[in-house]
DNA sequence: CAAACACATCGAAATATATCTATGTGTCCA
DNA sequence: TGGACACATAGATATATTTCGATGTGTTTG
């Protein structure tokens, strides 16, 4: 039940890079911290940073603290909800049915 | 019934772009020519020709050529593929449903 | 409170992308 | 066949993005 209606653009661009895609690889389906997915990505530490905050912006991560690290797991609820947004706009002609939970 | 699976990354750094999503939103369920494009877009012909190619390169526009024009439609099932893809490797945990044919 | 740790933010450099003008290519018609 | 038209490609420039090292911020612990 996510309100916050995503940006297609945002949503794109937060896809649109090799490494991003990777770390959402990475956290799908299981919450890790910066520094795992610092070890498993072999980019910066800030780099991680960087497009963890580019996947927040686009609401794609969900994320909690726990003592001093942060752990980060991907929003498949919006993610599927920004995938059924560019279906529609972009291919109205072809049922793509979320089933709604 | 499109073969080609089409790359997740190419896939998305071809809609991270606003004058490219307009021109997808213009030509979706309709051919349009390069000229009426231009029109409706106020960026110049060799920028839109640009951003076509792109579509094109990642198999998200049918094209076909009509004399002089040529004209460029969406590919609305490789475009819903590719979300339904998207969807599959982010958000496995949601059902989300090509209706196929 | 100070030190250590985990992460975020800043600033700079390298690379990629978007856009334009100029020019090339293919098609039609007189 | 030559000129006009529609579009594609080339080259240049401006802007955006990715990445890093350096540093700031928040948290825990001694």
């Amino acid at each position: 039940m996510s309100k916050t209606s995503v940006n297609p653009i945002i949503f794109a661009k937060a896809l649109a890079d090799e490494t991003r895609q990777k770390i959402m690889s990475l956290c799908c389906c299981k919450w890790l911290s910066v520094s795992e997915i610092v070890e498993a990505t072999h980019v910066s530490q800030p780099t991680v940073s960087h497009h963890l905050s580019i996947l927040r912006a686009a609401n794609l991560v969900n994320s909690r603290r726990d003592g001093k690290q942060v752990f980060y797991s991907l929003n498949q609820e919006a993610i599927a909800a920004s995938c059924c947004q560019l279906a529609d706009d972009f291919a109205p002609e072809i049922d793509l049915i979320l089933s709604s939970q």
